[in-house]
DNA sequence: GGGTTGACCAATG
DNA sequence: TCATTGGCCAACC
């Protein structure tokens, strides 16, 4: 599979996630059908920077080792449910009981 | 070609 | 809640 077309997948997807939802990279990971959770953040990490990237979280609900701050931002923004502000080591972790979201359409875009 | 690294995951203590 | 352990897949020395 051309990186390309694994990249713009991965990030359709990243931008079916509605606001105040969020889902991990396993999921997605699964949703595009190859590779492991990972790759998917590798992913992330060269070209996060065009989609919501906050609405992608690890899998216990914590935010990736940067931008937690800018995230919380988004977070409040959108009113994402997350658990207690945590005492000031940083932001609190995302109500995954109330934020996942595994919804996603299998094929990319379309219309 | 082989070892290291990483925006990971799940299980365990 | 945090730390550790083993496994995963691809990119990068």
């Amino acid at each position: 599979m051309d990186p390309d077309a694994y990249v713009e997948a991965v990030l359709t997807l990243v931008e079916q996630v509605p606001p105040g939802r969020v889902t991990t990279y396993g999921t997605l990971a699964e949703a595009v059908g190859y590779g492991g959770p990972r790759r998917v953040g590798r992913v992330m990490s060269t070209h996060g920077g065009s989609v919501p990237w906050w609405r992608v979280v690890r899998a216990d609900g914590s935010l990736p080792p940067s931008h937690d701050d800018e995230a919380r931002a988004h977070y409040a923004e959108e009113g994402t449910p997350t658990r207690s502000p945590a005492r000031g080591h940083g932001i609190g972790r995302i109500d995954m009981a109330a934020a996942y979201f595994g919804d996603f359409t299998p094929s990319p875009p379309r219309p």
